[in-house]
DNA sequence: GTCTATAGACGGATAGAC
DNA sequence: GTCTATCCGTCTATAGAC
């Protein structure tokens, strides 16, 4: 027990050893990477032990069930693109306007969805299909992340912008956001293209009359 | 051989009975309901087959395969889709301004989307996880919806806009459009109101100037 | 912590009776 | 056309050795 501490250099929980928490590590990152790429279903628990150089069962020494594994995959994801947005914001500071404030959450929402992260893209593409158990307990997660995007939008269309706009607002530019997992090719499409032309939409809702 | 026609009353294919084409398509449905719910991967022959009160060897007869079932379900899906928004335009005529046959489309794709095509929206949802063989055999069927959209978008954006432009556009339109099926809920939100946020945006892509 | 071994369930697919 | 029976593979999960 001696290499166990409150909080370690690497940050774990108490508890569990540093080459714990390193394995622990290394299943999730092949988990989330066979989770993008095959869907819940088919990340099989063979398949992620052998990416790590490891057998079926040993994963059972650091995740309970394959749900278990899944859901703590989706959380970091969720809650990894939720940070990232929120660094950004901070960086932009309180006296951004409204919009730059939107434009940077769609550009950095795009760039660890597209780029940096198996983690937020296994969320995206596989929690319509995750046992509700999964689902449940990523819940409170996504309403946070949600109610961000409700924040942004709400700021940017202004006051005089009724609460069932905003939410559609926000379903069909974060739906747009995220379907890009499906089309966008990196050798052909670039994200601030894709951007700039979420940005001219948006606009197109300000300065107009009430229908 | 006697019940084989070259085209029965139900339009079924020339050398099949009218009887093994009416179990084919319970075995279409229910497959179709089953993928929309479940994804492609557990999507199982037996539940199928017991859905129709059949066993699942008895599919054999019919397909070849889970995949080849799947193809066809998939398959029918986006030709529903885009025969409903043609036939659609069609009814609205050739005088119809591109605005109009843009919004038309919209609602008719989220019309069959949401409330009438199993088919469609298991196309949507199981897409990206259904095996590269199915994929390839759909991507046909694909391309031409997604010529349509392209058609109808240039259409309305007009000629100083540039290919690439339409083609993020159609990007985040249709991409809204299909992540609807996540999020929509028929007690809570109405197609109307969605579409027409949709519209709001897309006219702020008209009289502007260039950047 | 990770291994081997295996239980126990379920999957797609096929053969042959009817 | 559909059934029964079955092959053979894969899966999650567990038990116990090391």
């Amino acid at each position: 027990m001696g290499e166990m501490t409150a909080t370690d250099a690497s940050g774990s929980v108490a508890g569990r050893s540093a080459r714990a928490e390193a394995s622990r590590q290394e299943i999730l990152a092949a988990a989330a990477g066979m989770m993008r790429r095959n869907g819940y279903a088919e990340m099989s628990l063979r398949d992620v032990a052998a990416r790590v150089h490891k057998k079926a069962g040993s994963l059972y020494y650091h995740f309970a069930s394959k749900e278990d594994l899944a859901a703590e995959v989706m959380r970091i994801g969720v809650e990894a693109v939720e940070t990232d947005v929120r660094a950004t914001l901070a960086r932009l500071g309180e006296e951004a306007s409204a919009e730059a404030r939107l434009n940077a959450a769609i550009e950095v929402h795009l760039e660890t969805l597209l780029k940096r992260s198996d983690f937020v893209s296994s969320h995206i593409r596989c929690y319509p299909f995750v046992p509700e158990s999964v689902r449940a307990e990523l819940r409170e997660a996504r309403r946070r992340y949600d109610r961000l995007w409700l924040e942004l939008i709400g700021d940017f269309a202004g006051p005089a912008t009724r609460a069932v706009e905003v939410h559609y607002i926000r379903h069909i530019l974060v739906g747009a956001l995220n379907q890009s997992l499906e089309w966008f090719n990196p050798n052909r499409d670039s994200i601030e293209d894709f951007a700039g032309q979420l940005h001219r939409m948006l606009l197109g809702l300000k300065g107009r009359h009430a229908r």
